[in-house]
Order: structure tokens, then C-alpha cells, then sequence
DNA sequence: GTCTATATAATGATAGAC
DNA sequence: GTCTATCATTATATAGAC
């Protein structure tokens, strides 16, 4: 699907998908408008021209982005189409490279974008485990946002560090390897927990019981 | 401890500790030696003077940071004395702020220094996770690495995307406040598990046996 | 040690020819 | 639609006075 990207464009999609092709891989400040219009062949003026801005360009590419992937990623998330999606990513996740580059960046440049970006993942956690706590296979917390939140933090952290996480594995690569050696432990993780006793549980909620509600001073 | 940082110090100290203020609170793509300058009320030109070009600076703060944090954490990592930080983390969250603030742009920004941070979190991670399953209270991982790159992966994600999670909760302040929100959904996921049966466990592991190495053909 | 003044380079943006 | 030429701003860094 994405077989010819410099051909059968219009040049200001073509200044467009430079324009996220850098971004995804230098950051959006290291990238100029004279490297993209270096890299795209044409002139520093005609993205100004076509684009307004520094600014509208990088809107423009916000949108492409944050377009096929949300179409993508709704496309395959009727019920049950979660485990679809991440099987059609194990099968081709070179395909998927570019948008989530362009994500990790837009997640490390901290804006609005990311923001969004976080809050979507949160509620897309939050009704997974919902519906998997009606259906049983998941415990049932008492903090159900706390966990979504906590897993959306996982994930983006994955993101974002994958590549700095592939050096202290040894992998060579960047996130997808990543997430191919961490799939295991963390499903292992996700199905027996990490301690084998409830002891530190248990302190914790004493510690932060009613009666204890200043658990600092305890 | 960090009573007094305007006094009793050199002018070449008060720039640096300015500098990992404002490096802290908007990123170092964003401060300018002249921000840094008018800050601390001097020239932009004996910022040069003192620490040779703006990387010089740049990398006394690096240093200074580095030093107060592992000083600070290796003091407090005896056998035993991760619960003990993590308690007085507790007790004197903002004593904190700073440094945890400088780390996290660090981290953000991508450059060997968030590298290094982040295997020193895996080392840790990984040894804290041995000597519990030596002890019996975590259980016998088949890949301990791995789980040590998740649990760093988490760590990391939090700090670094703390202040977005907090939106994400309706908390308002940053980190700690994610932090304090977190560690009893994280507790209850560490202890318990998230799912309650080991089905997804069982499939995976059929799935990556060793008659399916290749498991996207599968 | 500290300042002022200036050099140099790179950025986003404008104007107008073609 | 596209280019060239130029401007204004901002950044780091230098030189030399005090």
C-alpha cells in the first residue's frame, strides 16, 4: 500500500511525506524547512508557498498521520479486533514504521498532540479491561483508570524508549525487536504477576487505610 | 539541604544550578544562553567564559545532576534500601523535583545521557529482580532481562510522560502526583496478575514453540 | 571576573521574477 | 507553481575594554 511514494503525487504531498519522513526521523525542531525542501528537490519558498508556515506544514502532517492511523487502527477495532490488529503487526511491522516514528516523536516533543494522544490510548485501555473484566478473563481492579493509566504509560514508554531499551538488550534495531523480546515477559508478567506473595499488597493498604490517610507521616 | 541556592556560591556555580533550572522546566532545545544569562543576572558572554560554549554547560550540569542523583541513590541501594528511598521519596516528594525534572528532558531529549540513564535503570531493575527471586518473593522468571527492560520501560514511560498522564486522571501536578495515584493499581497488577486465567499465556507460548519459529507464518 | 560590542551561522518568512 | 534573492530574527561564539 505504500509501494510508490515519491510517484503519481501532487508536489505538495510530496513535500508532505518528506516533511514526515524527516520528522519521524530526526524530531521535529532538529528538522528545517530547507532540509525537507533539500530532500524533496525543490525550493526553501515553495513549502512557505504551498504550506503558509513552519507551523502548517507540520499540521498538515499531524493530520495525514493521526488520519491513517486512526482509520487503520478503528478499521480493526470492532470487538475482539485488537488481537487482529496486533497479529496484522507481527505479520508486516515494517509497515507500520513511519506513522509510529512520527508518533514517538510527536509523544517526546510533549504538545497538545501527545496529550491527545495519551488520553485515547487511556480510554482505549480503559475499555479493554472493562470488557475483559465482564467477561472474566481479566481480575477485577479497584482502580480500573489507575491500571489503564499505568498500562498506557507501559505502552508509550515502549515507544518512546524502544530504541535506547534496544541497546541495554543487545538487540540490534529499534522498537519492533523491542517489543518481539518483551512480549513474553510481559505476558508472563500479566499472567502470574511479579511477587509471589501478597505481603507488599497487603502493607500497602494498611498503610493507606482510613485511619492512616496521611501515609507520609506513618 | 538546598536551602539557600542564590548564596554563598560562585558565580560560576549560580549559572550552572540556574541553568539545570530552566533546563529542567522547559528542555534544552528550548533555553538559550541569554535566557540562562538573564536569569542569573549576568552577561551571556561569561557563560563562555566559564564553561567554553554552551555543550560545556551543558555538560557541567550533566555532570552536577548525575552526581547528586547516583551520590544520593547509591547511598540509600544496600540490600534492602530501595523500600527505604522509596519511603523517604515519600516523605520529601519535592526534594526531588528538580533533578527528577532535569532527568526527564534528558530522556526526552534522546541523547547518550538518557542511554546510560536508562541501562543503569535496566542493571538495577535486573539485580533488584534476581535477589528477590533468590529470596522467594518474585517469582522465577524465564526472562529475567527482559522483565527488567519492562519494568525500566515502565519507570521511565511514567516519569517521562507523568505530566500528560496526569491530565489523563484529572490530577492536577506532574509525576508525583501520577506516582502516589499508581502504586496501588501497580501493586495489585504486580501481585496479583492481570488476567485470570493462562490462556493467553499457554497460546503464546504454543505459538513461539520451537516447531513455529517463525510465528508470523503461523 | 565581568561586561559591551560584534562576528558568524542558521532559522522562518517575504517579494517578485519566471 | 516554482524559483531566486533577500530580510529579520535568533542562536552561539569572539574580541577586547574595564
Amino acid at each position: 500500500m505504500r509501494s510508490a511514494p515519491q510517484d503519481d503525487l501532487t508536489t505538495k504531498a510530496r513535500i508532505r511525506d518528506t516533511a514526515i519522513r524527516l520528522y519521524a526521523r530526526d524530531g521535529f525542531a532538529k528538522t528545517s524547512l530547507r532540509a525537507i525542501a533539500t530532500e524533496a528537490g525543490v525550493s526553501p519558498g515553495l513549502l512557505i508557498h504551498h504550506f503558509g508556515s513552519a507551523a502548517g506544514l507540520r499540521e498538515a502532517c499531524d493530520e495525514q498521520v493521526l488520519g491513517v492511523t486512526t482509520e487503520r487502527a478503528s478499521s480493526k477495532m470492532r470487538p475482539g479486533g485488537l488481537k487482529h490488529l496486533m497479529a496484522e503487526f507481527n505479520r508486516n511491522p515494517e509497515g507500520y514504521t513511519l506513522e509510529m516514528d512520527y508518533l514517538r516523536q510527536a509523544l517526546l516533543e510533549g504538545t497538545a498532540t501527545s496529550a491527545s494522544l495519551f488520553q485515547h490510548l487511556v480510554e482505549l485501555s480503559e475499555s479493554v479491561i472493562r470488557s475483559g473484566i465482564e467477561d472474566g478473563t481479566v481480575r477485577p481492579f479497584t482502580d480500573v483508570r489507575g491500571v489503564a493509566v499505568l498500562t498506557a504509560l507501559t505502552s508509550v514508554g515502549s515507544l518512546a524508549f524502544g530504541p535506547i531499551a534496544a541497546e541495554a538488550l543487545g538487540v540490534e534495531g529499534d522498537w519492533q525487536s523491542v517489543m518481539q523480546r518483551i512480549g513474553g515477559p510481559g505476558l508472563e508478567l500479566y499472567t502470574h504477576g511479579f511477587y509471589t506473595t501478597d505481603a507488599f499488597l497487603t502493607a500497602y493498604r494498611e498503610a493507606s487505610s482510613p485511619d492512616h490517610d496521611e501515609p507520609q507521616e506513618a
